[in-house]
This record gives structure tokens, C-alpha cells and sequence, in this order.
DNA sequence: TCCTTGAATCTACGATGTAGGTAATCGACG
DNA sequence: CGTCGATTACCTACATCGTAGATTCAAGGA
């Protein structure tokens, strides 16, 4: 009598795991990921914690599957387009998506997802690598590494840029000029300071320049 | 009566936050990040749980200590190196340090620092960069694109080697060859087989060509 | 001697992931 | 139209977690 039992009754708001994933990256856009939890996860549905089970196999695989919503975002690249142009946007589409869900990038750049949405992007830079006339194993070589630079590059973008609008504070400057290195106090505005933009741009240069002249 | 209370008697086997810290990044080791807890960590100690936190501030901040831990094992540069011979040796010495602890590796590479443990690589860095001519900016800019390197890199490394020996499995090895992306099938062979040996000199050496020629 | 201080313990609370069992509805088939 | 398996939602329960709060004892300064 508590509350409604069975299953929905026709085509009432019933559950699915489409409808998880995109509350569950709500859920984190808002709260952050350590804030996720079954159980609220479904007060936020309007259902029992144990109903999400139907449609997901557990905490780990929603959190996959939310990463998969996120990598499914990245827009495929213009099919005529040169390398460099090719590589170059995959580069700033990755980046583009994660930084439209801050909170939820480090479920993609942390785990590794073996899934086709997964392989999708994979596919689009090695096709034009190996049509570059590139060797299989140095095409691969080359797409780690890039996809290295990524990550590294957006494990520090997002996890500073949105809950802290302070990322150069005159606290942490303060500290690091006074901390008795002279490299690190001589060149302390910048690194108390991240132009994030420049930054990726200057890095993906290179990596470019010797990838994709 | 069920046990002792109060202070330890004199020079007994007390508590102390290098012991926990010692402890907590074996229990890493053995079991893994995930299983880490204030009451399996207290258990492996013979302490009650509670007496952790005379020592550390809480969970985060012992987790925090122990990524200094690993921080601390990268040995400084030789002082009389050129530019590229002291930035290879530290990147190979940031890697070593973590592939020494692959399980725990994620806690540095995770979370950014700000300690003074890890500001001495850093300064180890931009010291040699600075003083080859470059303007501070760019040496930030270089210093920053070679870290994420790093971290991409070894986010890949370490949650793939230690565990599963099989990491060219021949399951995963028909996954990529059936799944219908051409260049995917074209080079699956080097998909899945990871060389990291190789991989990260290739990246590390055209960053290094661009920054250090 | 007493008194402050700090370390170790005990108790307790709310929260979490999820195994196991029950009830209600739908689609298909006789 | 009646029946039945499958699917879905719910409920209960358990072990485990991080840690606030109060308590107890030994060491060292007065």
C-alpha cells in the first residue's frame, strides 16, 4: 500500500536505462561523482534504489555507461578533411565533451572503455594515419600519444575550472614565490595561473607538427 | 578491560604517521586502492580505527600523504646535466616511481598536489628551462605539457599491467578485428599489445625534440 | 604532588552497495 | 476468454563504511 508494485501498468513513466544514465549524469553535473549513489539516484527517479538493478548491472557498470554517454558526444569528423584537420578536431571534439560535463570527465579519462562507442573515434584518426601511408605500429604509437596529452591535459582542466572560480588566488601565488625555489618563484604568475586554451594548443602543436606536418 | 586504553606506555610500538602511512600504502599494493579502508588499515596495525585519526586528518588527507609518499621516491636530476638529459631523467624517474606502485600510481596521478614535495620536480624542471633562454611563460607552458604526457601515459600503464598478465589477450584481440571499423581491424595487432616501453619514448622523445633539441 | 596534555579506545549514527524474496503487470499462447 | 511465464518494481535485511563524541589512561611540567 505504500507505494506501487509490479510492473508499470501499460506505458506509464516506466523506467530505462536510457533514463538512468541521463539522470545519473545530471546527478553528477550537479553534485559532483562522489555525491552519486543508488539510492539517491533513484529518489531523484521516484523509485526504489533496488529497481535501478533491472537495468543496470551495479554501481561500476552505470558509471561506465555514463562515460559512454559522454564519449558518444564527440561529433565525427568531416570525412574529406586533411590529417592534421582530422586529428586536430577529434582533438578539440574530445576536449569540447569533456568540458561540457567537468564533473563526469574523469569517468572517461580514468577508466578504459573497451565498448564500439569507445572504438569510434579510435577509428576515425588511425584511418587517415594509415591512409598517410604510416606504418601500423607507428600509427598506433602516435594516437596514444596524443590521446596521452589528452587526458593528462584535461585531468588538470577539469578538476580546477568549475567549483573554484579562483584558480590563480593570491594565497596560492603567495605560497608558491615563497616557497624557496627560484625557478618555481620566478616563474610563479604562471604557474599559479592556467590559460587552459593556450596551453592545449601549444602541446597539441607539437605533437601535430611531428604527427601531421 | 577488553583492551589497552590511554597513552602508550613509554617507547612501545606507537601509533605514528609514518608507520600508517607506510602501512596504508602496502594494503595498496596488496589489495588495491578500492580496499583500502580506515577499519582494514587499523585491523593490519593492531590499533582501534579511531586512533588513525590522531594522525591523519581523515581518509582524503591519508590517501594525500601516501601519493607524497611516491612523490618523495623520484630521485633528483644530477646537477651539471643539459636541459634534455635532466627533463628525460626526471620523466623516466616520475615513471619508475610509479610503476613501483602501479595500484597506488592513480593517487598521484589523480589528484593535483600542491605540497613541497611535489613542487622539487617541478623546480628540478623550469630551473634548467629558465636558464636555457626560455621566457617564463613558455617554460610553464613546456613543464605542463610534458606532465600531462606523463600522466596520460601512465593512467594507461598502471591499470593495465599489474593484474591482468593478459593484456594481449586473444579474446580482445578478435573483438577489434570483428568489430567492422576497417583501420581498427587493419592495425588491431598493435591494439592489443601495448609496448609501453616503446610508447613512451616515442612520446616523450618528440615533446622533448620540440622542447629540448 | 597535582595538573595539563595527548594518544588510544569505545560507542554510536547515518549512509552505502546489493543479495534475496515477493507481488503485480504484460505479452503470448491455448 | 483463461492461463502462464517473463519482466519489472518493491521490500527487507546485512555487512561495511567514515567519523563525531565521550572516556580513559600514561607522560611530563608545575
Amino acid at each position: 500500500m505504500t507505494g506501487r508494485r509490479g510492473r508499470p501498468p501499460k506505458e506509464a513513466g516506466g523506467l530505462s536505462r536510457e533514463r538512468i544514465l541521463r539522470e545519473a549524469l545530471a546527478l553528477v553535473d550537479e553534485e559532483g561523482l562522489e555525491a552519486v549513489s543508488m539510492r539517491k539516484l533513484a529518489r531523484r527517479l521516484g523509485v526504489d534504489p533496488m529497481s535501478l538493478y533491472n537495468h543496470v548491472d551495479g554501481k561500476d557498470a552505470l558509471l561506465d555507461g555514463v562515460a559512454e554517454v559522454l564519449l558518444a558526444a564527440i561529433p565525427a569528423p568531416v570525412p574529406g578533411g586533411g590529417l592534421r584537420e582530422t586529428m586536430s578536431g577529434l582533438a578539440h571534439g574530445f576536449r569540447d565533451a569533456m568540458l561540457g560535463h567537468p564533473r563526469a570527465a574523469p569517468l572517461v579519462l580514468t577508466r578504459q572503455l573497451a565498448s564500439m562507442t569507445a572504438l569510434a573515434p579510435v577509428e576515425a584518426v588511425l584511418g587517415p594515419l594509415l591512409a598517410a601511408g604510416y606504418p601500423p605500429e607507428r600509427a598506433v604509437h602516435g594516437l596514444r600519444a596524443v590521446l596521452a596529452f589528452l587526458i593528462g591535459t584535461l585531468m588538470r582542466e577539469v578538476d580546477a575550472a568549475p567549483t573554484f572560480s579562483a584558480t590563480a588566488s593570491p594565497g596560492r601565488l603567495a605560497e608558491l614565490t615563497g616557497s624557496g625555489l627560484p625557478a618555481v618563484s620566478a616563474a610563479a604568475p604562471y604557474l599559479a595561473v592556467c590559460d587552459h586554451e593556450a596551453e592545449f594548443e601549444f602541446g597539441l602543436g607539437i605533437l601535430l607538427d611531428a604527427l601531421a606536418p
